[in-house]
DNA sequence: TTCGTTGTCGCAAGTGCTTGCAACAACTTA
DNA sequence: TAAGTTGTTGCAAGCACTTGCGACAACGAA
């Protein structure tokens, strides 16, 4: 997804453009990962002297919503990142070395579909991320404690 | 598990056993469901005039790490029940009544052993808990939206 | 282009939870 | 049982994030 077709998004949706969230459109647009919320907040600031923390938090949420950007909890902090319709995924969040890998939907629909059938029970997956060890830093407990 | 025994567990895992902590062990006992911390310190303040709130904080969540309670996350918050051996169970935490239904752990080793088996992701399933709208909640919507 | 409406912003206070620190008390050891 | 060690507590400050509010500005209407 563009800038453009981002804004235009929000515009359809009656919510006004202005340099505020402009500017943060393109800090997410151009990091390319997952941005932390201070680090949205850093990049903004540079360019425009006035933007406010408070700001940059409801403009994310607003972001969020929207459907133009997608939020990951990693370590029990919001990052965020360009959502790319078509490319949906979810999040394997290593809490050893706090990477977040992506996750087909494929993998998860098996699950909400047991929970819908079994317990009538609707599950918010759309931006489901689950904490875990990843297999690198597993590999690396192994060897560290293989003695102990 | 009774008091008693939870108490032993501490005691066993090299825990000084205060009264704060028995305090809040049976408040979240005599609770029966999950107790937020706020009313966990409410309860417990009534009996035991210093209790401070840091101090139900980091109870609770040495309870949670020594396995004597179980921490669930409904709305953004806190909540704690006393853990029963071989009644492991995640939950399912409505977003519309915030009700939390158990769910067993059955329906979630499928799903991990495909991330181990697929991405060597071993993924933290013990303290689980999903998000979504419960089947009542559902229903109740479907008849307010039914002619809109 | 100007005006009016109303969504948005900056600020400051608030919320839920965590943490650093000095005083204190639970348990051990003698 | 008394003293020493060291884990815990209460307090206050801190952190990530949210919210109430008056001033402001984006955008449609005139």
């Amino acid at each position: 997804m563009h800038h453009e077709q981002a804004l235009e998004m929000l515009r359809r949706q009656g919510h006004r453009i202005t340099p505020q969230r402009v500017l943060v459109l393109s800090v997410v647009a151009e990091s390319g990962g997952h941005v932390g919320v201070d680090e949205v907040y850093r990049l903004a600031r540079e360019a425009h002297q006035y933007m406010d923390l408070a700001t940059v938090y409801r403009t994310l949420r607003l972001f969020r919503d929207a459907g133009v950007v997608t939020e990951v909890e990693i370590d029990d902090r919001l990052h965020y990142e360009l959502t790319m319709p078509g490319e949906l995924h979810h999040h394997m969040v290593c809490r050893e070395c706090r990477g977040a890998y992506n996750l087909s939907p494929h993998y998860l629909e098996g699950f909400r579909e047991t929970l819908v059938r079994e317990f009538g029970f609707v599950p918010d997956i759309e931006h489901f991320s689950i904490t875990g060890v990843c297999s690198q830093c597993l590999e690396q407990a192994g060897k560290g404690e293989a003695q102990s």
